[in-house]
DNA sequence: CATTTCACCTGACTC
DNA sequence: TGAGTCAGGTGAAAT
């Protein structure tokens, strides 16, 4: 990745390599993603690389009394040299580490979801180095679809940017209709009661595709398409 | 409602009759009512009657350098001259006012539910009359059912207690189910993707109806009802 | 123990 | 749009 070029305080910022040193990946959960705004450290990589005891303090974070009760704050940055402060605490009562402020943003931003995997990594070298913090993520392998998953959440963050989902299944009864395709069930009611649904889709047999494609805004979970409501919830891992 | 009698303090307080002046009413929200014991004062009323500023105290509570820090205790007369004593105080993190300490326990003893009304008032006249608090609430009315709403939101509180609701419409597409009432709709998937939904229903035409009768445990936004998991989606207002 | 209280946090919504 | 409000949450501490 980066090549380990010897900096100087004087040097062009855009022209210094940083050398890293990975410290630990971690496959993030449903619920590390999810509505929880959290992610769980592994203790094993938390006590090692981000340890909250004055005892042992050995370069991964500043420690002292305090931080063991309050947690720290740590700053990372990203790939495109973006900082992003996160809380760092111990919870007792799941005796776990944990990252709270600011990992909603990051999942957000990055449109992280379960499976994906998180990456930390600091500067490599001298101490000053190594309290450099980093943090990197990549997309999990595309999954087969699934079929006839077994429960659905009820409300989540969609993902930013085009939505393409083909469904499989249309409905409709009076004036409510529903679809479904291997990611997304939706829900709508036509923008006049008495009038059919606008949509592109081609209701009948089970088979047939819809594929809008939709930009979602960074706030709704709620689409207006077409002049129609919709609303999504999202199949559950088996 | 109470006659201006004028009251000396040596009066049988039974007989006292008290001039008020009403400051104003909120209609209270599920978690005002819920399990996290508190109430939130909306900000406009809570910075007019009960200032927490030592710059602004214009009568309606008492405040000094310390009580933006620590909150108030204030104290409340009810209905039937019975006292409530509640902490007082602002929350920095949402920047709002909120009643904590001695709310549970008025919402226990009157039996509050979300849509119901508390009100605020205070004594009429001179400074001191107007320290007395009062604290009113009253029922909400009873909600006509609402046909054809034209959105749906994704989740939210269902109702403690009893939950009954005729459906008027069930769809299936493979193992998708779906059903709509005049307050509800609901999505499952049958416990087997083989297998037909256990639901006491009778699919087919508009106009069937299906009732059960599920009580809801104080959380979950989701049901377990005969083995099959259902996710509720509410109507929306017009 | 469970329940209540407390000081935070976030997202949905409004203007 | 960005800022403010507040409903609906959290973990931890107090009771």
């Amino acid at each position: 990745m980066e090549k380990p070029v010897p900096s100087s305080p004087s040097a062009d910022p855009s022209l210094v390599f940083v050398v890293k040193e990975h410290m630990f990946d971690k496959v993030v959960t449903p619920s590390d993603v999810g509505k929880l705004n959290r992610l769980v450290i592994p203790k094993q990589y938390a006590e090692k690389y981000f340890p909250l005891d004055p005892e042992s303090d050995q370069g991964g974070a500043a420690s002292s009394p305090e931080t063991k009760k309050l947690g720290l704050l740590l700053s990372f940055e990203d790939r495109g040299g973006k900082p992003w402060r996160f809380r760092y605490s111990y919870w007792n009562s799941s005796q776990s580490y944990v990252i709270t402020k600011g990992w909603s943003r990051f999942v957000k931003e990055k449109g992280l979801g379960a499976g994906d995997t998180v990456s930390f990594s600091r500067g490599s070298g001298n101490p000053a180095a190594r309290r450099r913090l980093f943090i990197d993520w990549k997309r999990r392998q595309p999954q087969p679809p699934r079929h006839h998953p077994r429960g659905f959440a009820n409300s989540f963050p969609l993902p930013r940017g085009p939505l393409t989902s083909p469904f499989t299944s249309i409905m409709a009864c009076g004036h409510h209709w529903c679809a479904r395709s291997a990611l997304y069930n939706v829900n709508w009611l036509p923008p006049a009661a008495a009038a059919p649904p606008k949509l592109e889709v081609h209701p009948g047999a089970p088979g047939v595709t819809m594929s809008p494609t939709v930009t979602l805004g960074s706030r709704s979970k709620r689409l207006r398409l077409f002049g129609v409501n919709l609303d999504f919830s999202e199949p559950l891992p088996e």
